[in-house]
DNA sequence: TTGTAGGCGTTATCAG
DNA sequence: CTGATAACGCCTACAA
């Protein structure tokens, strides 16, 4: 391996001088970079990264934590996160926390040992007194999930408003007996969601009641799981609202299988708007979000952050949502016909 | 940020046995490891990854790169891939290539600039020629991927018999217009694919017609595309193989929404097995890859490389697949009645 | 069992 | 414009 020093000799000139020109500094005349450039090539030489790390204090790298990446939302999520990254000249680097809080700590070392220079928290199942602490080892943004704290900053959407939003939509195509599956995480997040829920429901005469709300759903397994409970328990339900378009899908394939017609015995809506909800026969109502905008944001502050060491004044950005009608809730026709 | 001196400071010790401590190695008393601990915790001390790096010349990272995370598979793949790397104490990098050269080459320069230990490929778009330098800077796994090279290690399925498998099958259906329609890279595995497809029509007297042969099909968009496309060039046809879940899930989407029966009009088949491939009514007939088992492999053989700097006898590992027959083949019925 | 000292490859400071 | 020289923080012979 070929060191700036080895380069230096080869074209008889000093470190400092090859370094200059590695890194675009003035002060150097044409000739002699030339002649470096030419040991450059010759040696095969290439900056040692560990090294400029070490000495410059950054690395160029950036963690995201998030549940999942096979959830189709997070999939979307780096995707779009990794790019804009790129385009800054910034790593990723993946942390799939599986919703545990000990993974999710474990990698919050990631910013301790200087190993990022800053962290995207798309998954957060710990008390925020338990993270705030890495705040001193280097920015957090929050991405997707947020929180009452002012000390970071946070872009998502409006979870509550989104989820009233959903509800209400339900009540208006007919919907009496409303169910609530949630995934697993007692985030902030999924309780906004849930107030908004039971808000629109309360606005017309009507409650979440303890055997409609089912909770740690959270893939197409677990939604054909739950609608066997509901099948079998709560017979009388007529719509249902889920945190994610793949626990609606297992709802409808596992309710179309047992002869349930969607939307006239059951209506569904998820989230996300991934394009399963609009594969599936027939295509669910959904929430989308906007994921590029937000991963774009996302970056945008947290390279902001991480090059004016200034504790900049944390902010935070709301996204507009849309909720997409299909046929999963167009409930027309009469409700409950004899099943 | 506490250093290490530091720590040997409070502690009254040298730097070196703080350094012992850390790394637990042995003959330290007792007492000054309590000792040292406490200092420790005292300053909050951990370890600078920067510099552990460079003297010890290793990252503990693995760069994966893939076309991008949003095709499920590489979803999948990815998702299995950070989890062993983690088992193993390693960290994964994603690197999402778009099927672009450069960008395929742009990252292999991480390892390069040993910024990693070594590097994943999924995505190989760049002749071997101009990745094989790269060997050079450390080790490199082909995973999914593969070619006729032996100087690299490969896990894979056999993707040339498990397309000779699903092409015999659509045949069996009674298909005789089979229409094929493959992602957009010219990789070695598309090829083969294509290969083991034109074999098994071949065997029966047919043949892959220009007309027929649809390239650069991606996504769920794609499909649909192709499905127009095919819907008004090639009406004649009764069977198509893809060569993802996506595309055949758009395929059948589409065909649906135009009135065409599937399977009885057209027969499809995608590949990965992926839950959309279930979910779709009908349900997708599949090729199914053992995901994990090869990223569990992957993983393994490629640390096994990083630690062994020896150049260990490269090596092919290919695991079975299997194809899974659903409603969008079965073609029991008589094919083509008034359409 | 503990400490000393050198160097991993870069870059920043300061003097020429 | 160019070049010594000193860090960055850690590990590891080697010596004690």
């Amino acid at each position: 391996m070929a060191t700036i020093e080895d380069v230096a000799k080869l074209a008889g000139l000093s470190r400092t001088t090859v370094s200059r020109v590695i890194n675009n500094q003035p002060y150097v005349t044409e000739e002699k970079k030339i002649k470096i450039n030419e040991a450059m090539k010759e040696l095969g030489y290439v900056p040692n990264s560990s090294a400029r790390r070490l000495r410059s204090q950054r690395t160029e790298t950036i963690a995201v934590l998030l549940p999942r990446v096979t959830n189709p939302f997070f999939g979307q999520l780096i995707e779009s996160l990794e790019q804009k990254a790129s385009d800054y000249g910034y790593q990723v680097i993946v942390c799939q926390t599986h919703d545990k809080k000990y993974k999710e700590l474990d990698y919050l070392q990631l910013l301790k040992t200087k190993q990022v220079d800053g962290v995207i928290m798309a998954s957060l199942t710990n008390e925020w007194m338990d993270i705030e602490p890495f705040l001193d080892s280097g920015p957090i943004v929050l991405c997707n999930e947020y929180m009452e704290t002012q000390d970071v900053t946070m872009i998502h959407i409006d979870h509550k408003q989104a989820a009233y939003d959903a509800a209400l939509h339900l009540i208006e195509q007919g919907c009496r007996r409303i169910a609530y599956a949630s995934g697993g995480r007692e985030t902030y997040i999924s309780k906004q969601r849930k107030i908004g829920f039971c808000d629109a429901l309360r606005e017309h005469n009507m409650w979440l009641s303890k055997e409609l709300e089912i909770n740690e759903v959270l893939d197409v397994g677990d939604g054909q799981t739950t609608f066997q409970y509901l099948k079998v328990h709560q017979p009388e339900v007529d719509g249902i609202f889920t945190g994610s378009d793949e626990v609606a899908a297992g709802i409808v394939y596992a309710a179309s299988k047992e002869g349930w017609r969607i939307p006239e015995d059951l209506a569904v809506v998820g989230f996300d708007n991934q394009m399963l909800s609009l594969l599936m026969v027939p295509a669910i109502t959904t929430i989308e979000q906007p994921v590029e905008q937000i991963a774009s944001k996302t970056i945008q502050v947290l390279v902001d952050q991480i090059k004016n060491k200034l504790s900049a004044p944390t902010q935070r950005f709301v996204y507009p949502y849309e909720l997409i009608k299909r046929k999963s809730t167009d409930c027309n026709t009469v409700k409950k016909t004899a099943r």
